[in-house]
DNA sequence: TAGATTGTTAATCGATTAACAATC
DNA sequence: TAGATTGTTAATCGATTAACAATC
């Protein structure tokens, strides 16, 4: 099977992968779908599933090669080649993220850091200087950029999307509390922080239908596999 | 139908519909459940089938009334009580969070927030004075918890996360990059933002087998319901 | 009343799981 | 070779969409 028609859901399951692969490295040559299922909570018939769009990684008898998926899978989301991102909006999630060193490690460098007031306008932040948002348009048009993400308030969140639109970066990535639409030229993903904690709240107000972990050992990190 | 058997995946709808119609108040009196798949970019029927589980929040020939379904989802959201969090970690991205308007705006006070860093133990963060982690075990018994927030780097993420489960801490919202698993008695979200990165990542590589939204109009906000 | 729009049931679509032949 | 484990197809399960009777 080719890279055509992959489930948008297996997509984002595959950093998932990823994460697992890169945890194991070193500590062990070779893993089973089944072990796989068990460290992950999930099923060996889904990781199979999920893993056979990409090509065959496994080896029949063996299992899968946690250097080699370590590679391939970094090869498929991307990791393996330098990518820029910049960041609209110095606040304390701006400069949070700047920060992340999960980003750096996975190959992603901070092009350029933008916001409006001019008291936060040259600082240094993550090793990158602020730089005010006028300039965002002609910036964009000097440098490679793959990402841009957007951390104002709600209200500029979209002017800012179009910016990046206009400037044909690759993909946004949105923290501001307003849902920019994807186009098919234009990737985002609305990360919305307030609506992931409110339907936490809902859950923990309905615990008891939870999901029918049973209960033996509450805190264990027991699989539930059942294959 | 009552609050049983509702699937999960309506829960991690349930705000953004409550984002919709609080950002409607005021600027009109009712919407039909079309007029609202418009703005939000899925299906009327989704939208009628999703709010059915509640019980009829809608009137035929009608449509359903903005201030009346915003007060229901509040309520059915939490929103309407107080209620109390914690975070654990001090760094970036837990004073991102200690700040974060839309938390206090939603009915969420900040009620701690804990480090093991000598020299940010004692600073105010969010109007909360950071105190030492090895407090934490003994400020949950004292104080009525509802979300433990963990911000901390991966080591310290499993730790934190058993204090908060031995403490009957109602649920977990936790950032660090590791996977804490959940339990009947224990809902967790695990928030990912490398993930989310890296699945953005994958899909600018292949945009080209993007969502067909036709091309006529690349940035609008036209929305795609057939119904 | 006639038109509009819900709540809900039935039909469709897609994702997960189970099963197993292929093969290391 | 025999045992293990994959990749893949078929069966099941769940979620989305379509249709429509109920009713404001």
């Amino acid at each position: 099977m080719g890279k055509k028609g992959i489930p948008e859901i297996v997509i984002e399951r595959l950093p998932r992968y990823y994460r697992c692969f890169r945890a194991l490295r070193g500590k062990r040559e070779k893993i089973s779908s089944h072990e796989l299922a068990a460290e992950m909570h999930t099923s060996a018939s889904q990781i199979r599933l999920d893993l056979s769009h990409f090509g065959g990684f496994g080896l029949q008898g063996y299992g899968y090669n946690v250097e080699e998926l370590h590679t391939k899978l970094g090869q498929i989301l991307g990791v393996d080649q330098a990518q820029y991102y910049v960041i609209v909006g110095a606040g304390r999630l701006g400069r949070a993220i700047a920060n992340f060193p999960v980003f750096q490690e996975v190959g992603f460098s901070l092009a350029g850091i933008f916001d409006i007031d001019d008291s936060v306008i040259g600082q240094d932040i993550g090793g990158v200087r602020v730089s005010h948002a006028d300039g965002l348009a002609r910036f964009l048009g000097e440098h490679p950029v793959r990402i841009g993400i957007i951390t104002t308030p709600a209200e500029a969140a979209l002017g800012v999307a179009e910016i990046f639109r206009a400037a044909g970066v690759g993909g946004i990535l949105n923290f501001a509390p307003v849902d920019i639409a994807p186009t098919r030229q234009l990737p985002v993903t609305n990360i919305h922080l307030t609506d992931r904690l409110l339907s936490l709240s809902w859950r923990i107000m309905h615990r008891e239908q939870e999901q029918d972990v049973s209960r033996k050992d509450v805190c264990s990190l027991q699989n539930t596999t059942k294959e």
